[in-house]
RNA sequence: GCCUCUGUAGCUCAGUUGGUAGAGCAGGGGACUGAAAAUCCCCGUGUCAUUGGUUCGAUUCCGAUCGGAGGCA
């Protein structure tokens, strides 16, 4: 068995309200790595208490990159963070730090993992306007036969209601001239030139997690959500900063239709509800290792068995 | 104390003219390649309160008991 020579690249994973931060951080000193997001929402300026984003007292001088640093009126994509993410990656390894991501977008992290290359496309999203008018006029089924007529393969795994992905795929074939199967082929080719160890936080105990999920809201409503929840949603449209959970089911007590506590439980239940699909997300990840939180004793029990792996990872 | 109503899935309730039951919400699982904290798909066995009786058969009818609600004293 011959050794991997590539330089090492370690990731930290799990669902929302999982302690990700604290254990990054605490790894970080330990293993002289810097922290690069891997948070779809974290990344926009603007967005603190809302997506939890470490603060500067909870980094205790660990650099932490790619947080808070796209405006929330960007409309951002997995294709710019990939960049992002392989820009500062090859930064930190250069200067002899290990890149950590930390992270909860199972997107954004199988995106630098796997090191999936995206063909550049055109800015403008006239075809998407147009097809998503189309779509109004004459429905998903059809567009799913069109679909299907271009690229079978992709229209057997899709749902007809899935119009987001219908769309896009007839959008990539339009605009490329390939089939979105055949980019996603394509988009594997190269492989990653880091050797990487994913660990991903998760809970035995489900409900566990959700009372962390609802005492966390409760703490960001205290640290003043609702201010930084009113100061965003009124400074106008954001494409995608405004899909953050912890703002939008803040609108119906804007309007006066709820009260603060109702939309709060709404929140509460918005969150439970994403880090499921998170954890689903990342069991499937062949690489993913978990660490159960429940069955530590204490943070510190945690950080030592994460740290362990993470030495034996570096060993190899 | 008496009368009436009520007790079915974690919650709110349907329902079975007697052949062991189903919705909404909650919850669970899965998918995911340019909006991903988004989006899409799938999943309902529960001593039908307890206990007797009638019946081939009771969650369904009758009685009692124990909860709950309302009314009258």
């Amino acid at each position: 068995m011959t050794a991997d020579n590539r330089p090492p690249l370690v990731a930290l994973a799990g669902p929302t309200a999982s302690g990700k931060t604290a254990l990054s951080v605490e790894l970080a000193k330990r293993f002289c790595a810097e922290v690069i997001c891997a948070d779809s929402m974290q990344i926009y300026a603007g967005l603190s208490i809302g997506t939890a984003r470490p603060t500067d007292e909870e980094t205790e001088g660990v650099p932490h990159h790619l947080f808070g640093f796209v405006s929330p009126e960007e409309a951002y994509s997995v294709a710019r963070y990939a960049d992002d993410a392989r820009r500062v990656i090859d930064e930190v390894s250069s200067r002899g730090k290990l890149p950590f991501l930390c992270g909860g977008t199972g997107l954004y992290l199988e995106a630098v993992l796997d090191n999936l290359q995206f063909a550049d496309e055109p800015e403008d999203s006239a075809v998407r306007d147009r097809l998503k008018a189309e779509a109004a006029q004459v429905g998903n089924e059809v567009m799913l036969e069109k679909l299907r007529a271009v690229d079978p393969e992709t229209a057997a795994r899709l749902h007809q209601n899935d119009q987001g992905r219908i769309l896009r795929a007839l959008e990539v074939f339009e605009v490329t001239g390939l089939t979105i199967a055949e980019q996603q082929r394509r988009s594997r080719a190269v492989p990653s030139p880091y050797k990487s160890k994913l660990l991903v936080l998760d809970y035995r105990n489900r409900q566990t997690l959700y009372d962390r999920i609802n005492r966390r809201v409760d703490l960001m409503l205290k640290a003043g959500l609702a201010n930084e929840a009113k100061a965003f949603l009124s400074a106008g449209h954001a494409p995608t900063a405004m899909q953050a959970i912890g703002y939008k089911e803040l609108l119906p007590w804007l309007a006066g239709e709820k009260s603060l506590d109702e939309a709060a439980e709404d929140l509460k239940q918005s969150t439970r509800r994403y880090a499921k699909r998170q954890l689903s997300w990342f069991r499937r990840m062949e690489q993913a290792e978990f660490l159960f939180v429940d069955d530590y004793p204490s943070p510190a029990a945690l950080a030592d068995a994460a740290a362990e792996k993470l030495f034996e990872f570096l060993k190899q």
